[in-house]
DNA sequence: TTATATTTGTGTCATATTAACACAATGAAA
DNA sequence: TTTCATTGTGTTAATATGACACAAATATAA
C-alpha cells in the first residue's frame, strides 16, 4: 500500500489487526522497532489490516515483508488484545485533517480494534530501509527501555510481548535471527543477559549451552580482539530445530 | 441467546468468534466439553460471537456462563486460529434448510471465520446441565481420545489446547478446578499422568509436588477406602496463586 | 622485549535435584 | 489372623547447579 488511494476498507476484516513486536539485539540493548505516525506526535508497532481471504498469520508476514522488507523471520502469535479502549477515536480529527484517511473511511477507522500481537526475532543489521508509506513517516529502531509515546496499548503489547520472550527463554532456545550467523560465547550470553535483565555467571552458562548441543564450534575465532580471541559458534539448525519444536528443560 | 428471533449480527464483530476447550477429568480421563449442533451430524466446541461492544476475554467468559452456567473458571488464551478454511459453507444449506439460520443471516454465517482458541480446566462434577439453544441440542462430556465428528477444526483447536496444556504444566500448576476442593496425592498424580498421557513415578512425584509448597495437608484421610487411608490435600491458595502468577521451575 | 590489563576458556567442589528402587504401614476382605 | 492392594516414606547413585579460581591469549604500555 503505497498512498492513501490504494486503501480500500471492503476486503478487509473489520475492526481486527495485526501488529508486531520486532525484538532486534544491539549494542547490548534490546531494541524494538517503530513507525512514527504521520500528523500524530506519536509512535506505533508496525501492524496491518486482515483482508478476509488472507491467512491471519500470512498478514503478519506481510507487514513485516511489504512494510519493513523483512522475509523468513522467526513469527510468533503470542496474544490478542481485545480490550474495549481499542481504538483511535482521539486521533481521528487529526488523521482526517491532515488527510491521512478520508472521510469515507472515517466509520472505518473509529471502531473497536481487536489486534493480534506477534513477536519477531531480527537481525538488527539487516533493516535498514526506514520505510514510509501512507500512515507512517519514519521507522526506527528504539530501546527497549527508552520507548517513546505511542499510540493505544502499544507500549503494554511490548511489555507482554517481552514477558513472553523471557518465559519462553526458559523452554526454547533464541539467537538464531537475533545475532549474526557466526557469534562467540560472549555474544550469545549478552543476549540472553539483555532479554532477561540479568547478569549471568559465564562459566555456568557456557557449560549449559554447551550442553544443550545447538552449537557448532566453527574451529574459527573472532580476530582482531583486543585480548584472548574468543571461539566463533554457529547454530547447529537441525538440533536447533528440533530445541525449537519439541523444547527444552522439560520436567516430566 | 434462545432462539433464531433473539439473533442479530449488527453488533457483531464480522467473521470473528471465540471458542472454549474445557477440559474436565473424570474416570481417569481427559474429557473435552462439546456440543451437539442441531441438523448437522457434527459437535462443536461451546463458542460464540464477539460483541463490537464487548472485550474478547468477557466474551469467552460469556459463552461459559450462558451457554455452559459456569462462572469463575480459569480461563486462559492459546491460540488464534486464523487460516482461509474456517467457514461454515458447506454446512450453510442444511442449517438453513432446517430453519438454523435464517436467509437474511447467510452471509454472516459464510464468510470465514477467525477464532480465538481458549482453555479452560472445570471440575467434571460442577457441568450438570445439557444447555440446549438455537444452534445446539446436546451439550456432552467426550474423552480426548474418543472425539466424535466435529466442525471445521475445531479438533485441531482441542489438540493444541492439550499440547499448549502440557507445554504449561512445566512451568505452571494445575489441579484447581480440575479437582475437588480435597484430594489425595495419587489423585493429583492421576491427573498429570493423563494430561501428560505417560506414567509417573509414584514416589518422586509425591516428594516433586509436596516440594512446591502448593499443598495443605489437612489432617483427613479419605475413608471408607479398602485399603490405607491416603491423606486428603488441599491447595494452599497464596502459594498456589504465586505459582500461577510467577511459574516454577524456571532456569534462568 | 617485557610487563600489564583485559577477556576468554575451562576446571573444581560442595550442594541440590533427579531417577530408580524397596520396605513398612494401613485397612478391608477372606 | 492372613492376604491383598494401596499408601507413605527412605535410600542411593547419577546428574545438574551455583559459586568459585586459574591459566591462556592478545593488544597496549613500559
Amino acid at each position: 500500500m503505497r498512498d492513501l488511494e490504494d486503501f480500500n476498507d471492503t476486503n478487509l476484516q473489520p475492526g481486527l489487526s495485526v501488529d508486531c513486536v520486532l525484538f532486534g539485539f544491539d549494542n547490548n540493548e534490546l531494541k524494538i522497532l517503530l513507525l512514527k505516525l504521520k500528523s500524530i506526535e506519536k509512535w506505533a508497532l508496525p501492524g496491518g489490516f486482515v483482508n478476509v481471504d488472507k491467512d491471519v498469520n500470512a498478514e503478519a508476514h506481510a507487514v513485516l515483508k511489504n512494510r519493513i522488507g523483512l522475509e523468513n523471520v522467526f513469527l510468533k502469535q503470542f496474544y490478542l488484545f481485545g480490550n474495549l479502549e481499542r481504538n483511535l477515536n482521539t486521533h481521528t480529527p487529526e488523521l482526517i485533517k491532515n488527510g491521512i484517511i478520508s472521510t469515507k473511511r472515517i466509520a472505518f477507522f473509529k471502531q473497536r480494534f481487536i489486534t493480534v500481537g506477534y513477536y519477531a526475532l531480527v537481525e538488527y543489521s539487516k533493516v535498514k530501509e526506514t520505510t514510509v508509506d501512507f500512515i507512517s513517516e519514519a521507522c526506527e529502531w528504539h530501546s527497549i527501555h527508552n520507548l517513546p509515546k505511542m499510540i493505544i496499548d502499544h507500549k503494554e503489547i511490548i511489555l507482554k510481548a517481552h514477558q513472553t520472550l523471557k518465559k519462553e527463554l526458559n523452554t526454547e532456545p533464541i539467537g538464531l535471527n537475533l545475532l549474526p550467523k557466526q557469534f562467540t560465547m560472549p555474544e550469545l550470553q549478552a543476549l540472553y543477559e539483555t532479554v532477561l535483565e540479568k547478569k549471568l555467571d559465564r562459566r555456568n552458562f557456557s557449560r549449559k549451552m554447551l550442553n544443550y548441543n545447538i552449537l557448532k564450534d566453527t574451529n574459527k575465532r573472532r580476530m582482531g580482539v583486543k585480548h584472548k580471541a574468543p571461539i566463533l559458534y554457529e547454530f547447529d539448525m537441525e538440533n536447533y530445530n528440533q530445541a525449537i519444536k519439541n523444547g527444552f528443560n522439560s520436567i516430566w
